[in-house]
This record gives C-alpha cells, sequence and structure tokens, in this order.
DNA sequence: TGGAACTGTGGAACCGGTTCCATTGACAGG
DNA sequence: CCTGTCAATGGAACCGGTTCCACAGTTCCA
C-alpha cells in the first residue's frame, strides 16, 4: 500500500483482503455485476469506504481498452466563438463519466502532431473536432480505430456533423443590408486559403456575392477584404475601405470579431455608425450585445452541447455515430449598427429593442453514406 | 495485431516480433536508454517505422506511475479572465509531453469531486489550481500522494502560488480616482461568502476601504454593493446607486466584467461616462481596451503561463515545487472611463493615448514553510 | 590464461485493474 | 440418494507497457 515513489496507495488487492473476498469480487461490485451477494456487496462497500479506496483509472483504463476521456480538437481554443461552444461541450459532459482533455491547435503542425496521436482508442474514447476540416487520412485512420468522431463547425466524410448554414447566414446579413437600402455593401473575412483551411468566412462570403447578385446589385473591385481572422487586421482593412472614394455605406464581417474591428476603425475615422455606415457581423459572441452589433447569430453553446451529446450517445452505444448532418438554426440580431445608408439617428437615444430574424432551422439529410 | 472491439492495434511485441528482439529492447529504444546497441537500435526504429507503431500511454502510465497529464481545475473556465490564464497555461504546455486535462468547476459540489478523484497521481502528474482556494485536507492528500501543485489566482499552505496582490490593486484604482478629485466612490464587488470561496473581490475591496479610510473619505452607507460575478447584476446594483439622492461620482468596480455592467447602467440612466459618473475595472480583459474602460491590469496570460511553467519544472525535477509565492506586477491603464468629478469632456473627441502607472512588481518570501 | 568487469540483450515480474474459467455448495428433479 | 443446474466466488490470464535480473559474449588486467 506505500510505495516510495507513489505515495499511499490503495489498490484492489488490499480492499479484497481487508474484506475477504478475491480480486474479481472487488470488480465486480465496483462495476455492479448482479453476480454478488448481498452480503458480500455489503461487505466490500465497507472496505472500499474504510480505505477511501478509488480504482486506478490508468489500469481501469489499460484492461478495459478504454480510458473514459473525451477530447476535444479545437483551435485557439480561446477565440471568444470557440469558449462558448466549449462551454457547451463540458455542460453535456458534467454529470458524464468523462473528463474533457483539451487539444489546442494554433498551426498545422499542431493539428497533424495531435490527429497522428489521437488516432487510437487510448488516448481519447471519442473525439470532438471543432472548425478544422480534418485531413480525409485522418478520418480514415479514426474509423479503423473504432474512436467515434464528431465534427463541430466543420464537415468530413462518413462522420456526423453539427454545423451553421453559413451560406445562409451570409444572405441573411446581405439580404438585411439591401432591404435596409444598401448598395455598397462591402466585405471582410478571412484568407480563403488560411493555414488550417477554416471555410465558414468562404461559405459566408458565397452567400453574400450570390445574394448581392441576385439583387442586382454590382461589388466594386476591392470591395471584398481578407486578412487573418484578428481584430487589428479587420480594422486595417477596414481604414483602407473608409479611406476610398466610393466609401461604402455598410460592412459585413465575416465575423463578430473581425465586426469590432470594422467598428474601431469607424470610430476612429469619425464616421458615425450606423449613421455613415452600418455594420453586420456573425456568431453573436457575448460581447457583441454589450456592443450593440447588428449580427447573425449563431447558437455556439447549443452546437457544442448537441455535438457531446451524439458523441457520448455512441459510446453509450458503443457504434460509431451516425454520419448525418444537424444543422443549427440561424438568426439575424438587428441591434444599433445597421439603419438605411442617409438615415441619421439621434446619437444616445435608448437602443431599440432586439428584433431577429430566423432562417431555416432543422436537421438534412445525410450528405454521404 | 486485430481486434475486434480495438481495431488495428501494434504493440511493443510485434515492434519486438519484426525487429527480432525482445520486448525489453523496443522499449530501451523507446526511452532513449544508452544500453542498446546502434545496429539493434536501428533495427528497432525501422520496425516502428514500418508497423507505424505508438505506445499505449495507459500501459506506459500503469507501469511507471504517471500520466503525462497535467489537470487543471478552473471554475467557470469560459469567464474572459480564466480563459486568458488558461491561454498562457497552454502556451506553456506546448512542445511539452503533457496533455491539459480540464477540471470545469461550477458548483461546490464539482470542485469536492474534482478534489476526490485527482489526489493520486494516476489522474494527473501535476494540478494547477486556478482561483480556488483549495479545501486544506486535499492539499494535505495531494502532498502526500507526492502530487505537485501549484495555485493560480489562489494561495494555500505548503504551495507554490502566482498570485496578484488584489489589496494593491484596490488601492491603485481607488487613488486614482481620489487623484481626479472624487470623493463619492462608490464599490461593486462580490459577495464574500460566495459558494466557492473566492477571495478576490474581498482583497480588492480591502485596498478600496484602506485607501479611503487614508484618505479621510467617508464611505456613504450602501455605497459599497456585493453580488454574485455577473455583469446583470452588476447592473442592477449599479441602477440602484445611481438612483440615490448622493449619487455617486465614481465606481469601481471589482471586476472588467463588472465594470461592464456598471457602463451599462450608466447609458441606461443617461448618464455620462466619463461626465456623470467615472467607472474603474479590474482585470483588463480583452473587451476592456475595446471598451475604453480605465482599469487595473493584471497579466493573466502571463500568470498562466508562470504557473505552468513552475509545475512543469517541478515535475522534470521529481520534486514538488518550492511553496514561494510569486506575485506578479499590476498597472492601472487609464482609458476614457475616468475624469475628474465635474469635469466635462467633449463627446466624440478622439480618445487619449493609454496611461498605465505601475505597482510594485516582483518576488515575495515564501509566505509558509 | 583465468577471472573480473562491463555491454547488450531476452525474459520474467510487475503496474492495477477486468474478465474468463473452474470450483464449490445449495437446491431441484428423477 | 444421485445427478444436473445455477448462483457466488476465487484465482489466473490478460491489457501493453517498464524495469529488474540473469546470462552470454567481449574486453581488460593481473
Amino acid at each position: 500500500m506505500v510505495d516510495r515513489e507513489r505515495g499511499v496507495v490503495v489498490t484492489i488487492a488490499d480492499v479484497a483482503a481487508h474484506a475477504g473476498v478475491g480480486a474479481g469480487t472487488v470488480s465486480r461490485v465496483l462495476n455492479d455485476s448482479p453476480r454478488v451477494s448481498d452480503r458480500t456487496r455489503a461487505r466490500v462497500l465497507a472496505a472500499i469506504e474504510v480505505l477511501d479506496y478509488r480504482p486506478n483509472p490508468l489500469a481501469r483504463g489499460l484492461s478495459r481498452g478504454r480510458c473514459q476521456t473525451l477530447g476535444v480538437v479545437v483551435p485557439f481554443f480561446t477565440h471568444a466563438s470557440a469558449v462558448e461552444r466549449l462551454r457547451g461541450v463540458a455542460a453535456a459532459l458534467d454529470g458524464s463519466p468523462y473528463d474533457l482533455v483539451l487539444f489546442n491547435v494554433e498551426s498545422p503542425v499542431h493539428r497533424d502532431e495531435h490527429f497522428a496521436n489521437l488516432t487510437r482508442r487510448d488516448r481519447a474514447d471519442g473525439l470532438l473536432i471543432m472548425s478544422l476540416p480534418p485531413p480525409p487520412r485522418s478520418l480514415a485512420r479514426l474509423a479503423a480505430a473504432g474512436v467515434p468522431v464528431v465534427l463541430l463547425d466543420t464537415t468530413g466524410r462518413g462522420v456526423p456533423a453539427v454545423v451553421t448554414d453559413d451560406v445562409e447566414g451570409g444572405r441573411l446579413a446581405t439580404r438585411h443590408l439591401l432591404a435596409l437600402g444598401h448598395e455598397r455593401i462591402a466585405f471582410i473575412g478571412d484568407d480563403p486559403d488560411n493555414p488550417l483551411g477554416f471555410t465558414a468566412g468562404t461559405s459566408r462570403e458565397a452567400g453574400y456575392r450570390e445574394t448581392m447578385a441576385d439583387a442586382g446589385v454590382k461589388v466594386p473591385p476591392g470591395y471584398v477584404c481578407h486578412g487573418p481572422h484578428v481584430r487589428a487586421v479587420a480594422r486595417r482593412l477596414t481604414e483602407a475601405l473608409l479611406a476610398r472614394r466610393d466609401r461604402p455605406t455598410a460592412v459585413f464581417a465575416s465575423s463578430d470579431v473581425q465586426a469590432l474591428g470594422v467598428l474601431e476603425a469607424a470610430r476612429a475615422a469619425g464616421l458615425d455608425v450606423p449613421g455613415d455606415v452600418s455594420v453586420v457581423g456573425f456568431d453573436d459572441v457575448e460581447v457583441s450585445g454589450y456592443s450593440g452589433l447588428t449580427t447573425v447569430r449563431q447558437p455556439l453553446f447549443e452546437s457544442g452541447k448537441v455535438a457531446a451529446r451524439i458523441l457520448l450517445d455512441a459510446l453509450d452505444d458503443g457504434q460509431l455515430p451516425e454520419p448525418r448532418e444537424h444543422r443549427l438554426g440561424l438568426e439575424l440580431v438587428e441591434r444599433s449598427t445597421t439603419a438605411p445608408p442617409s438615415g441619421r439617428r439621434e446619437r444616445g437615444a435608448p437602443a431599440t429593442p432586439e428584433k431577429t430574424v430566423r432562417a431555416a432551422k432543422g436537421l438534412r439529410k445525410p450528405a454521404r453514406g
């Protein structure tokens, strides 16, 4: 029971000895096997209590072939939207017997390293991959190893995914601005060939372009800007936009973080929002409510919760989860950064109550078997 | 190598067979033991390569008595300040062989459960406890089990801690307001008997009270308000304050989150900040820069990094870390929410460049052996 | 030239659980 | 009363590594 290096350790053998039974019986008690008499069970439980015994999770994992751990691969886990999703994941895991292991990814090297290490059941019983399109080879290896995978905010072959319809979100934002009477609408988004392969920005841009085209409104050259997903970059890009002779009357930013950069730029240029420029973001992170940002809300917390649930259910069933796509609803939250192009609202007036416009919501048929 | 339940698994025995050596030799190669000839080593490495072998971390952990995992116990890990600290922890862990396991705490039950489970070397090789004062019994058990512990933003007997001088921060904020000429300074902070025992708010309040007393300024009854650490609550408390006949001319909120609630309340009451009310926060989370909040900055990211480093060093040494207190510096970041009480700045004027005032910084002698 | 010292290696024991299998004893049915 | 069935249980084998121990072969020195 005492080990120089390991400190005081109570093992199953100690419990067995104390209760006067075999180790197998203790194990059966621990695992709620029905094949134990009530008398014996009581004795074992008493011994466990007295010795304050806790099974060693490593030994248990080794012999059962799983480790009661749920891995979450998440890029830049400190970004507001990732945090919000993680909170959902943690909420779903609460009360379950699984620990949450975080694999933070900030570069392709990180990503590949983690994927290489995680393609086995001994690191995590299930994997939740957030926002990163996983390399098909990794998915294949995970499937071969029998590790259930759920994607969140990305998609991949043969794997369930919880996603938002980014294209539709792009449409929603653009339609809102068009409806207000804007025509000179600029777009600020992610680099299409960003190192980790994020696609949300590109999809949102597609929705924007499509809607503009459908409305017969031309997008002037240079009105679509790309850059790393950082507030400062969005600010810089916007500054250039606002300095143009054909200054846009509205900017659709592909995320709230970027939209905040847009607001900064407008403020720095001495322009009124929404009087001179309207701004729409995407995500509805917590700050956005505070800053009065009009934005496309996606249910971040909910998405994390749903994805984790699917994973937990699969682990309970002992089967790989059904590879369907779970599409969560979007809605436009209209706050105080959008108005008609010429409209000049009085400043400091009490904010108008939020209005929301919903997009189609619900499940979709499997995309692929 | 193939198992119905576990998928394709390559074990050390497979590698040994393939290389024509014993399992022990493969293990020695894996662990960089010098007692292997170059020829043999090369053969083993080739076999590892060919079979794409990866050691099972559970088996390794079981036999070595540790699990290459670093546990972080963190209350409300999605709060802005916790996230910022976690980012520092993740940065320090990057490149180390340790995985990051998150134990989220949202209630005393959570906390006790986690502490009960973590007092063994088999769950995490080291523990980083954030913001939560750990129960002394748990600390004792962890020490007995030889699990190194580092506290971050709390303190405890015989355990190293990375802390900020919250009392001094309270002084800094209060002095700033007094220096501007304020006298009617209110304070909004956490409940002193909050369920998880956070003490930062109380310390900051102590600094505030002390400084007010030293300056000979009386704090009117009701000027010190407490409530759960949530923006909405701070807003509600502030609304009551601002409705008073002897309305405060300044509010010191014990965190930025709460300060944002204060700003909301002021805006809702139609009061100008800083014209009618000055507001100071604490933490300097990312949003604060954006909102122009004057605040006491504590190095959140840095603190996480430092704490994780101490833990990693201890794990390298194989010894418990030296129980000294590492005190990180504070500085007042003056932005645009504070001004002299009667002063009425022109609105929309370009923000003044940030000014910062530093507090004492550096290490302190051990608090206790 | 014999033996000590050292190197490289295989194999067994071990880490602490789970699970299969064999054994025991109780009880029912012929 | 003997046999078959079944519940309860002990104990061995196993999960996949690490590490200790023993041994063969080489080197070195007296």
